[in-house]
Parts: structure tokens; C-alpha cells; sequence
DNA sequence: TAGGCCATCTGGTCCT
DNA sequence: AGGACCAGATGGCCTA
């Protein structure tokens, strides 16, 4: 979408811009240069004089005006730009996560939410992994919940629960809220194939 | 048709 | 002064 700037044409001898304060300030009649010729004659030369100083000031106006659309207008394009390259991270960041089998374009809020507990749950992961390693066999470690691929069902009812508390060091994301009728709803997927089993349901749901 | 998402424009504010 | 960043407004497109 393309604004176009029908005024922005100063040719004419016709300046009708909206005036402002900033506007004002900035004029001034003595760098004026004449104005053109493209009306009747003054009568006399105080009317000529006066005529001068009119059109002197409409076109330092006129120019005032387009100098401020062309930052406007580069502005804009700075802004374009500014947002092109936010896109274009948001899809690099789209790229990085478990895509949708179904190549489902995940909006940039459900972007951003997703990747939130994304990297929480590779924390979790490496976390718990660290945690074996350090003590072995301890079914401990286990993360409540965490393991919701259809056969370990919550406690909670709920397909699939963050483990809230499950750590000292960690906390649940803030967008972790099953809903059964969000896209988790969907076939298993998993993805990190840990002790603990992710999948779609350990993500997907805390987008919304 | 309403609602969601998005791109763009715009003016204000802050920073360099 | 100019650029970056931000939030509000607006209009287009798509889908349920």
C-alpha cells in the first residue's frame, strides 16, 4: 500500500498547504526568492511589493512542506525496512522451531510463545540429563507431566501439564495452558528423543 | 459478516 | 538534526 502525495507537486503557483506553527516559524521573507509570474499585474508597486512578499512566503512555505514530506516519506521507508527485518528474524526463528506437519505458518505472537517454551524445554532437557549424570538410576529426576504422549497422562486430568515446580532452578512458562481444543489436539509428534518424550503437546498448547 | 492477522503510515519520544 | 523505536490508526485479506 502506497501513500500518494498528490501536493507534493510545488510547480504550480497554487500553494495551498496547511499552514502549523513549525511552519511559521521557520519562514521567512527576506530569503524568498520573487515568485513567478502566473496572475494579473499588481497595480502599484506597493501592491507589487506586497504581492511579492506573499508568494515568497507561500513558496518558502511550499518548500518548508516538502521538505517535511520527504523525511516523512523517508521515514516511512526507514520503518518498512525496520519491520522487513523484524520478519525476517521472526522467520529465522520460525525456521528453527519443530515445524507443523502440515506447514502450518505460525503467527508472530504464536511464533514468539512458542519459542519461549521451546527453549525451556531443551533446558529442561539438558538440565534433567545433567542430573543423571550426576546421579544415576534416580527416578527422581523424572519431570512430572512432562511425559504426555498419549500413554502417561497427567495427574491433572489434562493431556498434557507443565511441571510447575518441578525445579529450583527452572520455571514453568508463563503461557503453559492446556487446551484440549487447541491445535495439541493433533497426532503425536515427537521431537527430543530423551528420557523424556516432547512433542507437539509440550508446546503447541502454551502458544495460546 | 465479524474477527484475526498483517502491512503500512504516522506522530511522539528517546538516543547518538 | 536525524535515526531508531514504539504504539495507535487504518485498510486489506482471509477464514469460520
Amino acid at each position: 500500500m502506497e501513500t500518494v502525495y498528490s501536493d507534493m507537486d510545488t510547480s504550480s503557483c497554487d500553494y495551498s498547504f496547511t499552514h502549523t506553527d513549525d511552519e511559521d516559524s521557520r519562514s521567512s521573507l527576506h530569503s524568498a526568492s520573487p515568485a513567478s509570474s502566473c496572475g494579473k499585474p499588481p497595480a502599484s508597486p506597493v501592491e507589487l511589493q506586497q504581492k511579492k512578499r506573499r508568494s515568497g512566503r507561500a513558496r518558502n512555505e511550499a518548500t518548508v512542506h516538502v521538505v517535511k514530506k520527504n523525511r516523512r516519506v523517508k521515514a516511512n521507508d526507514r520503518e518498512r525496512n525496520r519491520m522487513h527485518n523484524l520478519n525476517d528474524a521472526l522467520d529465522a526463528l520460525r525456521s528453527v522451531l519443530p515445524a507443523f506437519p502440515d506447514d502450518t505458518k505460525l503467527t508472530k505472537i504464536e511464533t514468539l510463545r512458542f519459542a519461549h517454551n521451546y527453549i525451556w524445554a531443551l533446558s529442561e532437557t539438558i538440565r534433567i540429563a545433567d542430573q543423571r549424570q550426576s546421579k544415576p538410576r534416580d527416578p527422581a529426576l523424572l519431570l512430572p507431566g512432562l511425559s504426555c504422549m498419549g500413554d502417561a497422562p497427567s495427574p491433572g486430568g489434562n493431556s498434557c501439564s507443565w511441571p510447575s515446580g518441578a525445579s529450583s532452578s527452572s520455571s514453568s512458562p508463563s503461557y503453559c495452558n492446556s487446551d484440549p481444543g487447541s491445535p495439541a489436539a493433533m497426532d503425536d509428534f515427537g521431537y527430543l528423543q530423551t528420557d523424556v518424550v516432547y512433542s507437539y503437546h509440550n508446546f503447541v498448547p502454551s502458544i495460546y
